[in-house]
DNA sequence: TGTACATCAGTGAACGCGCGTTCACTGATGTAC
DNA sequence: TGTACATCAGTGAACGCGCGTTCACTGATGTAC
């Protein structure tokens, strides 16, 4: 079936992203290849690289367009909340969750690439879209802070970010395995004021 | 060079295991060969297999070689403290530090292979190693908590260490940008009372 | 201790495989008249 | 609106490459006498 519309063509363009940005969280960048993202958009892999310039190129996209989703989700869970302190909880509160622990590829970009991002040669082009997307994501989480000060604030974002993105990705790396529960809940008391834990 | 001694095999049985032990953690399991991990150990990749029965198996092997020596290092450490609490600060001040950052080789395993473990499947071999050192881990700083009760330790402990693992995983990532110290800095002015910070 | 022979640790070429990438081809889409 | 032709999105075979793994070979080591 070659030579769709242009109109399919950039949907189908639109599909690829979509398959990549939900499949490198899944199963890591380097762990699928670009057979496996075409596959699951529903195409042949000759056709990819009249849509990207390179796999590299893919996962910069990918990447950026998850930091997208991830951050547009968390202003509409802010937006929603009454007052900052139940936005902060808002956001942490599914965070640290086995939900989001068992669905990687619908979850933080920040944990789901940070293992990888530890051997990405430094200031590279997906660095760079990763510590943009990281920065907005801890602008949000810096806001819903009242230490008083700004640089307060933003230390008290870049703590509970740690302590999110830590446990999560040992949560992760430990899962089908109790203690991989026991981190979450850990977290959790740690993090979720008393009166605000089910 | 052919038939060295048993002995000088034996030898350079460990040569491999401290190579891969070492570029493992450096460059993630999946960013090393064989012939990489051979050829920093001095030898070609055909004697491998002589030794091992998979490039899994060394990787196996090279987890639970990691975790020895950092759980050796630890006790030491914790054994060199007068009390628990300086060495609950033994362990963490140098573990919060941009040196601990730049050289992952050296450092701590559930931090170098968490990234990892979070694709590796669930009951593996390699996750086996990975919980069972995690579980050591666990044991050491659980034991310098003064919260009252081993559940209370233990729940401590594993907030720690999230902590810490969160923030030296995002300063890793995020490394040669300003953000990567500043997760340092607001782990250790968390973690690490006031009158013990430099 | 010395000799003759079997053993086997390490070498490097070779294997099959999957990867990223390229390309000739197809035939529906887009366009000029 | 209809026709003739150029365009080009997607296909699938093919490319070079590096990987994990195998194997015939080498020659020093280990051993039997």
């Amino acid at each position: 079936m070659p030579r769709v519309s242009r109109k399919q063509a950039e949907l189908n363009r639109e599909i690829i992203v979509e398959a990549a940005t939900r499949l490198f969280r899944e199963k890591g960048i380097h762990g699928i290849s670009v057979s496996d993202v075409m596959a699951a958009a529903g195409l042949t892999h000759g056709g990819f690289y009249g849509h990207f310039e390179s796999r590299e190129a893919l996962a910069t996209e990918a990447c950026q367009r998850a930091f997208e989703q991830s951050c547009l989700r968390w202003q509409a869970k802010v937006q929603a909340s009454p007052d900052p302190e139940s936005a902060r909880l808002a956001l942490i509160d599914p965070y640290l969750s086995a939900t989001n622990r068992d669905n990687p590829g619908d979850g933080c970009p920040v944990a789901a690439f940070a293992g990888e991002m530890c051997h990405e040669a430094s200031n590279s082009p997906l660095q760079h879209t990763y510590i943009q997307g990281l920065e907005e994501s801890l602008g949000i989480l810096s806001a819903l802070q009242a230490t008083g000060t700004s640089e307060g604030d933003r230390q008290a974002a870049l703590a509970q970010y740690a302590m999110m993105v830590g446990t999560l990705t040992l949560a992760r790396a430990t899962r089908g395995n109790s203690v991989s529960d026991e981190f979450i809940e850990a977290a959790r008391n740690l993090l979720i004021p008393e009166k605000n834990l089910d």
